[in-house]
DNA sequence: AATCTCACG
DNA sequence: ACGTACGTGAGATTA
């Protein structure tokens, strides 16, 4: 059963009840706003049964309360004098109630409900507005849903997105647009003179958007098409007026906001004299008050909300000598980053006591406030997240101890989410049980120096890449798209005209597949689960069959790189033109970084019009790119770890490892391989790694799987040693349902004990493939790690900014390009000694392009 | 949200 | 008998 969630807007319902009920009053103070809101809100109780409620109140500016209210709300009736009083009252009883009561200076109950109700749809929890204003409608969703009070205080209604829809005849998408259009007088919303709420909805069912009613206001005749006209701006700001912010920095505190304890306002209420409400909350709470919460306030260790400098000292001093604090987000995935997601920050200093961040203050700011009490180091889950938040140069941030994130991610590198499932307050102390829990577990695993000396450093390596990002030149990537745009139009338009089929869609497999195979009778290629297939491979096969084909595949190919490259990456670059990737250090099964936001280990390459966008990938002025890539360093690590012979021979020697194997399999010198020998070698050498079958070897090159099948059998005995090798693999995981690297980097192989022989079969392929590209994973990570620390102890400002899996870019002043080329390839090549070399090139360049 | 396609190592 | 090369991330379409 999903968790349920009242957001109430107080401001809101204060007013109806005040009109809705006749004056009373408990010893002189006025209370018949209080005896109608209470009403309400216990008849929500009741019917929806929620496990949290927050009530949200507007505040005017902080100072002058009255006149900053006055002015803003110019033109609506100032508030009853004997209502103003009775918001203190209402406050005070909700708060005995244990409930959440929150107001932000300078902003309305609406904003605040538009961030909450935003922050429980992400946390996975129904939520209910309860409201009788009717701009809480933009926030209707599946998620969310509105109670809307009206007529007095007994009614309400439940809208979903399909009620507000019946009930208004708009979306809740369309709220905005409407009230835009329409006005509201209570709001201080001009809207469009003339405009109504019929006429609103009309325009809207009509031409689906403002924008779009804008747009061809031209094309409405009379009175109404001439006012739209004039007043278009008017419309589009009073639509920004309607529309409720959603991120404003506040956070939900579901400890604070439970009903769990309902029953403790009891004697505020008999204060007040309410003593129906309170006989209902004794009701409610006997019949409902066993059911558990996730924020089960009785089993959580002793904490404190700290909002000033002093409560921060005490809540320190007591602990010396303790030399870590611990940080905990809120949700795993959630601190602020550049995009503006933002979480809460708890923080544990031994064992008893932790540090909940306000929920009105910014984690940044919290975080500033503990600052300086880190010195001994932190313990953390996702210090990378972290190390953003807190925008320190890397020169003073706090040391890093221990990251459960990354621990945990070695544990078992298959998990979809290493998220911590505890809500904030409790989350340090998580970390701090997981921290003790996992020390041991990795020396248990035989990863603790794996740990220690290759992933715990590499997170603040990332950290220092993914703050520095990668200097990118606007003007070439414009110029680049506005070449590829035409291209795109122009084998747009030959397209239709070679197949005779005008406006489809090129990029819809399916109504191109219906062209293709249907119209056309081209003769179909593979399936697919929807259809026929129309990818590369099988337009490639028709071809030449049809003089259309050859210019879908170059659509296809213009488009991808428009699309994908060019647009996005322009829309990525900070205000010095440099893109920040973000680096994921636990998202891999193999143990491989990936790159995401955008990715930037898969900027085109391989055909020369893709490469062009690598001259878009710059160094700053007065600094060059130094490229360095290990040279075949998966073959390498399979030569030695399988210590095959033959194949340590041709590294020895400094041979083309495809070369030497094409001549091994034809029993040719190796001046006799042919240019098609060697390919169809080194097709096989993929293979091997990947963990071959004949039947893959065959599709991927083109050859029969007989002959496939034939070049594997030749390999092996040509290489004896890797046959043996990769059957141990395979055993080891039958044995042990793991496989490891050579740094002893763990892959979990559950696949090897499904009863279905394909899963197996794939099983049996990841546990040859792992080992080798795990290991030139654990390789490259810890020449990451040992080149930046080289660059910092010898002074040199020069950075690393890229990891493409067998590559590693840095940026350096130019005066230093030399020295820096030389100590990469000291580093790439002496940070581990193999049985056979390690070997890189390295190209320097003032852009990407050039180093290649 | 799932599917298809395609960019990289 | 069965259907697969290993590892990723992202855009567009469709359901």
């Amino acid at each position: 059963m999903r968790e349920t969630c009242i957001l109430v807007d107080g401001h809101s319902l204060m007013y109806r009840a005040y009109f809705g009920l006749p004056p009373m009053d408990a010893d002189g103070v006025p209370t018949n706003a209080v005896h109608g809101f209470l009403s309400m809100l216990l008849k929500a109780f009741e019917d929806i049964n929620p496990q949290y409620c927050v009530v949200l109140f507007d505040e005017h500016g902080p100072v002058f309360r009255h006149e900053t209210f006055e002015q803003y709300k110019e033109g609506r009736a100032p508030m009853p004098d004997d209502l103003i009083p009775q918001f203190d009252v209402v406050k005070d009883v909700l708060a005995a109630m244990g409930l959440g009561v929150m107001s932000l200076p300078g902003y309305e109950a609406d904003d605040l409900i538009g961030t909450l109700s935003l922050q429980c749809k992400q946390k996975g929890i129904y939520t209910l507005i309860l409201t009788g204003d009717k701009d809480d409608l933009q926030l209707v969703d599946d998620d969310v849903h509105m109670l809307f009070t009206r007529r007095g205080i007994s009614e309400t209604v439940l809208y979903d997105p399909a009620g507000v829809k019946d009930a208004f005849g708009i979306t809740p998408e369309q709220v905005t647009d409407w009230k835009g259009l329409m006005g509201d007088t209570s709001d201080n919303i001009p809207g469009v003179p003339g405009v109504g709420e019929k006429t609103a909805v009309k325009l809207l069912s009509e031409y689906g958007s403002m924008d779009q009613v804008l747009e061809n206001a031209h094309s409405i005749r009379g009175k109404l098409g001439e006012r739209l006209r004039e007043h278009a701006d008017l419309a589009r700001m009073s639509r920004e007026l309607a529309t409720i912010k959603r991120d404003l920095p506040v956070y939900i505190s579901l400890k604070d906001a439970s009903l769990a304890k309902l029953a403790d306002g009891v004697p505020t209420m008999k204060k007040y004299q309410l003593n129906s409400a309170s006989e209902r909350v004794r009701r409610l709470a006997a019949k409902g008050g066993k059911q558990e919460t996730a924020a089960d306030v009785d089993t959580l260790p002793d904490w404190q909300t700290i909002t000033n400098e002093e409560e921060l000292k005490a809540f320190f001093t007591p602990i010396p000598n303790e030399p870590t604090a611990v940080f905990a987000n809120h949700e795993e995935t959630s601190f602020v980053r550049p995009d503006g997601k933002r979480a809460q920050v708890a923080i544990a200093a031994g064992q008893q006591s932790l540090f909940d961040a306000p929920t009105w203050l910014l984690p940044a700011e919290a975080l500033k406030m503990a600052y300086p009490y880190l010195k001994n180091g932190i313990i953390t889950h996702h210090a990378k997240q972290l190390f953003h938040l807190m925008n320190l140069p890397a020169s003073s941030q706090p040391p890093l101890v221990f990251d459960t994130l990354v621990s945990s991610y070695l544990h078992n590198s298959q998990e979809r989410s290493y998220a911590l499932q505890n809500f904030a307050s409790r989350d340090a102390q998580g970390v701090l049980d997981l921290y003790n829990k996992h020390k041991e577990q990795l020396k248990d695993e035989g990863m603790d120096t794996l740990y220690q000396e290759i992933e715990l450093p590499l997170t603040t390596v990332l950290y220092d890449m993914e703050a520095l990002g990668f200097q990118v030149d606007a003007k070439v990537l414009e110029r680049l798209g506005a070449d590829f745009t035409s291209q795109t139009e122009e084998l747009r338009q030959s397209i239709y005209d070679l197949t005779g089929v005008a406006g489809f869609n090129l990029n819809s497999p399916q109504q191109l597949g219906k062209v293709l195979y249907d119209t056309l009778g081209l003769p179909t290629q593979r399936k697919t689960k929807s259809g026929y297939s129309t990818d590369a491979e099988a337009l490639e096969a028709i071809a030449p069959l049809h003089p259309s084909i050859e210019k879908i595949l170059q659509y296809r190919q213009v488009n991808k790189l428009n699309s994908t490259y060019i647009d996005t990456l322009l829309r990525q670059m900070d205000s010095k033109g440099r893109i920040h990737s973000t680096f994921d250090q636990v998202g891999t099964a193999t143990g491989r970084i990936s790159s995401n936001d955008p990715n930037l280990q898969n900027i085109p390459v391989r055909t020369a019009m893709g490469r062009d966008i690598r001259r878009a990938f710059i160094a700053r002025p007065g600094h060059v790119l130094i490229d360095a890539d290990y040279s075949q360093i998966e073959l390498r690590i399979l030569a030695h770890m399988s210590k095959d012979e033959t194949m340590c021979d041709a590294f020895n020697r400094d041979q083309d490892i495809h070369t030497r194997t094409a001549a091994e399999i034809n029993g040719v010198t190796l001046e006799e391989v042919t240019a098609s020998m060697r390919s169809d070698a080194k097709a096989v050498n993929f293979g091997i790694v990947y963990g071959i079958s004949d039947f893959g070897l065959a599709r991927n090159t083109g050859i029969s799987i007989k002959r496939a099948s034939e070049f594997i059998s030749r390999y092996f005995e040509r290489y004896p040693g890797v046959k043996q090798y990769m059957d141990s693999c395979v055993r080891f995981g039958y044995e042990h349902g793991y496989i490891a690297t050579l740094f002893g980097r763990r892959r979990l192989l559950n696949e090897l004990k499904s009863g279905n022989a394909n899963t197996r079969n794939f099983g049996e392929r990841v546990a040859m493939n792992t080992p080798i590209q795990g290991t030139a994973a654990d390789i490259i990570k810890a020449a990451m790690v040992n080149v930046a620390h080289e660059l910092r102890k010898q002074g040199y400002q020069a950075r690393l900014i890229l990891t493409v899996h067998d590559e590693l870019i840095i940026e350096a002043p130019e005066a230093e390009a030399e020295a820096v080329r030389r100590l990469l390839r000291q580093v790439m090549e002496g940070v581990i000694k193999l049985d056979v070399p390690l070997k890189c090139d390295i190209k320097v360049g003032f852009s990407w392009y050039d180093t290649k």
